[in-house]
DNA sequence: GCCTTATGTTCAC
DNA sequence: TGAACCTAAGGCT
């Protein structure tokens, strides 16, 4: 589930074999001359910044690696039977090999290639359990609807459609809402919000849940959820299902080429804005 | 077993 | 706006 905690996860088990030296090939061949620049040097370790990944070699080598859709690690140990599908890229330690599936890139980059991918990215929520006050300020003048902002890697790095999804429902606010709309403490408890269920999903194994035993609830949820058992999400893929707060139908649409989940009536419009899905009728 | 769908991004048109 | 990338889970038969 490649949102941020995935990531951040992936990085937790490369640096289970910090320190070590790397036999880094290219079974597919679409990586060759790059995993021999970096073939037979020492792995320092990893980190994560929103949904990018960074495998830091020595000399001065780092592996940037973004899965996309489809991207999968492997874990086999070593020696490691033979690659199964497209391995972009095979690293061989002492006693274990990953192998990574079908990211969208894996590329060697020098020092200033990582900073100039990361000057793209906006924070990570998932490193911060506070909004920094640049983030705040930009959110203060932002037109765009607050659903867009939030899966926009430039303004926030790390969430996804379903954190979206489930964030703006567990606040009760609209997606259609413009960013600036929202106070500085909104956006504080927002940010608040996806730092805590983003921490639960790194030590979490398995898909994204968002309702789980210790859990912050929705703003507006009753104290008693009926049929909410074996529920992992409020909204994201429960499209017609009934909202666990007002009963009436989860709604979900095409919104800027990703599928959005929520409900209209407990995330209302606010008066004056207009649903650009033309799905909720505002007041 | 087959078909659809998806947690994402980049690039071509 | 749509295709491509390329994997795997889930729904269906």
């Amino acid at each position: 589930m490649p949102e941020g905690h995935s990531l951040k996860r992936a990085a937790n088990m490369w640096n289970r074999n910090a320190g070590q030296i790397a036999h880094v090939s290219s079974p597919q061949g679409r990586f060759a001359e790059s995993a021999a620049l970096v073939d037979g040097h020492r792995f320092r370790g990893a980190w994560s910044h929103g949904k990018h990944l960074f495998l830091e070699f020595e000399p001065d080598y780092t592996i940037h690696i973004h899965l996309g859709l489809y991207g999968k690690h492997h874990q086999l140990p070593t020696p490691a039977p033979e690659p199964k599908g497209a391995v972009r890229m095979r690293v061989r330690f002492k006693n274990r090999t990953i192998d990574l599936n079908g990211p969208t890139r894996c590329e060697v980059l020098d020092k200033a290639g990582v900073q100039t991918v990361l000057d793209r990215l906006g924070p990570d929520p998932l490193k911060l359990d506070e909004a920094p006050a640049a983030f705040l300020e930009r959110m203060a003048k932002l037109k765009a609807p607050v659903g867009k902002i939030l899966m926009d890697q430039n303004e926030i790095a790390g969430i996804g459609n379903v954190y979206r999804a489930e964030v703006l429902f567990m606040r009760g606010l609209s997606p259609f809402k413009p960013a600036k709309d929202l106070s500085t403490e909104e956006w504080k408890k927002l940010w608040a919000l996806t730092h805590e269920l983003m921490s639960h999903g790194v030590e979490h194994s398995g898909g994204i849940e968002t309702v789980y035993s210790g859990a912050p609830k929705p703003l507006g949820l009753p104290p008693v959820i009926k049929a909410a058992c074996a529920r992992r999400t409020y909204v994201y893929k429960r499209a017609t299902q009934p909202c666990v707060i007002c009963g009436g139908p989860v709604r979900a649409k095409d919104f800027y080429g990703r599928m959005l989940y929520w409900c209209p009536v407990d995330q209302p419009l606010p008066a004056g804005v207009v649903d650009p899905t033309g799905v909720t009728k505002s007041e």
